[in-house]
DNA sequence: AATGTATTCAACCGCAGTCAA
DNA sequence: ATTGACTGCGGTTGAATACAT
């Protein structure tokens, strides 16, 4: 279908924020909330169309944003998932608690991708490409790119064990464009009125927990960051686990128990596959 | 110091899915 | 069944910055 873009409305603010819009945009959400892009402006007082405020809150302005560079359990995460995912960044950054899409897509395509290259993989496809890049053919080399070089000769493919990561029940959910079973991280907050989602909120911490103790032999400090996080209406989730649902539950176990051994499991692209394949329904 | 080139990343664009009328 | 509004996503752009000469 596809729409007119709703920026090109005369007398409509476009480009970078300043901290008088920012101020303006934070104040109105943490008032009235999230959603309602289009009309959001206006009650704002903000001259930007619905679409920009909407980008600016979710990869700027966010109280859970994180800052700072990716770590390296980060990058190898999102390499992972990415041989899991593809390009779907907004799922890869959903599994990354304070990252946005946009973030690691644009790491992805300044950092990762050009990495993979330069080790002989395809990013596209994580296999190995046919030959070796010449040096000769690099662009820069005549300039002699010291940074590129470096990477060259320091970073190697290290592999990170997984961290237990925190989710949000109602994020486990159909998404509406790729139809993946979801369990999108969330950095914060959050608390429910419901028990059954808290124990089952409580059976997957020990799902991630008896991970993590196989994996270190429960010395983990990591588990200290286990928290299952409960309690978010968010309205676009088309399936909203119920604690009673036992089937539900269990299919969802299964999935992160299979994804867990993905993880574990280096370049084993059958069951990547798999996975994948048991996670469009 | 001046200039040219490469890199980064915030912001924009267009498309597609969902939902209500 | 159709239409249009709304929202979210992935791809792309371009200004700002960093780096090399």
């Amino acid at each position: 279908m596809g729409r007119a873009p709703c920026c090109t409305k005369v007398g409509l603010h476009r480009g970078p924020w300043s901290i008088r819009e920012d101020t303006l945009l934070k104040n109105y959400i943490q008032l009235h909330g999230e959603g309602n892009w289009r009309s959001l402006p206006k009650k704002a007082g903000l001259l930007r169309c619905g679409k920009s405020c909407r980008l600016r809150w979710m990869n700027y302005l966010r109280p859970d944003i994180k800052r700072g560079n990716i770590t390296p359990d980060e990058d190898d995460l999102i390499v992972r998932l990415h041989a899991l995912l593809g390009n779907r960044w907004s799922l890869i950054a959903g599994r990354l608690p304070g990252r946005t899409d946009n973030e690691i897509k644009n790491y992805w395509n300044t950092h990762i991708s050009k990495r993979l290259r330069s080790q002989g993989t395809d990013p596209d496809s994580h296999k190995k490409l046919p030959e070796p890049p010449q040096e000769s053919k690099k662009k820069r080399n005549k300039k002699g790119n010291n940074k590129e070089k470096n990477m060259l000769e320091t970073e190697k493919v290290k592999v990170h064990n997984p961290k237990p990561i925190r989710v949000t029940l109602s994020s486990f959910s159909m998404s509406r464009k790729s139809r993946i079973f979801d369990w999108s991280t969330r950095a914060n907050h959050g608390t429910s009125s419901h028990e059954g989602e808290r124990q089952l909120g409580t059976e997957f911490v020990d799902i991630i927990s008896q991970y993590s103790n196989l994996k270190d032999g429960g010395n983990d400090n990591d588990n200290d960051d286990v928290r299952f996080l409960l309690g978010d209406d968010d309205q676009d989730h088309g399936l909203v686990i119920n604690g009673t649902d036992l089937e539900c539950q269990s299919h969802v176990q299964k999935l992160y128990d299979e994804y867990l051994e993905l993880l574990k499991t280096e370049g084993d692209q059958l069951q990547s596959d798999s996975f994948v394949e048991s996670l469009l329904i």
